[in-house]
DNA sequence: TTAACACATGAAGATATATTCATATGTTTT
DNA sequence: AAAACATATGAATATATCTTCATGTGTTAA
């Protein structure tokens, strides 16, 4: 029986990390990423968004650590790290397929 | 392994779905509504801000289903009744709380 | 029915966010 | 070293979001 409120920094570290998942693009870029690492253009490619709105989009996730990047020559690969994190994503998903 | 792409439909929705635990506000709300039903001014008041943006507030998430409200004379309770959307939630606590 | 209380809602302003464009950085090949 | 390629980043714009203010709706009590 947690009855007792977040702390307002607390919340604000929740609310930033579901924030992370809380935009179209980002979610289809992690429902690609549960298939395994890959890199930005290919991520673009199947997005459909430019390669520079994807390595934003990159940026914000890596800072957050919800994604580990692997420099692997020319390319940078991205990939999903946190066990947690992909269970909650994808309780997400089941979530909104359950209608 | 579901290596293919959410749909952007989809995708559009799962982003909604953690857009609604995307702002320090809410988390607070969710955290309160936790330890079971309140009233829209018991919140404002727990929470730190005002009735008008609490009732906004619940607008958005009973919309979404998230929550469910109850009439009880002049007062309006709401209250959280999914259980995945519980447990979604308390590990988005969880995970910020593991650092 | 009028007053008082609780909550909801629309409009407006302030702030945040996503995308694009241009350009910078890092890497490999010639 | 120069060119070509992949990615990152800053600035700018467009859009979305949150909050407040004023007011509307619903309920109870006088």
């Amino acid at each position: 029986m947690p009855s007792k409120i977040l702390d307002e920094h607390s919340a604000a570290h929740v609310a930033e990390l579901f924030r992370a998942f809380s935009d179209t693009s980002r979610v289809q870029i992690m429902s690609v990423l549960l298939g395994g690492e890959k890199n930005v253009s290919v991520l673009a490619d199947l997005v459909g968004i430019s390669q520079s709105a994807v390595s934003h989009h990159m940026r914000g996730l890596r800072q957050m650590k919800l994604v580990v990047a692997r420099r692997e020559g020319k390319e940078v690969y991205y990939s999903l790290v946190d066990p947690h994190i992909i269970t909650l994503f994808q309780q997400g998903i089941r979530h909104v397929q359950e209608e």
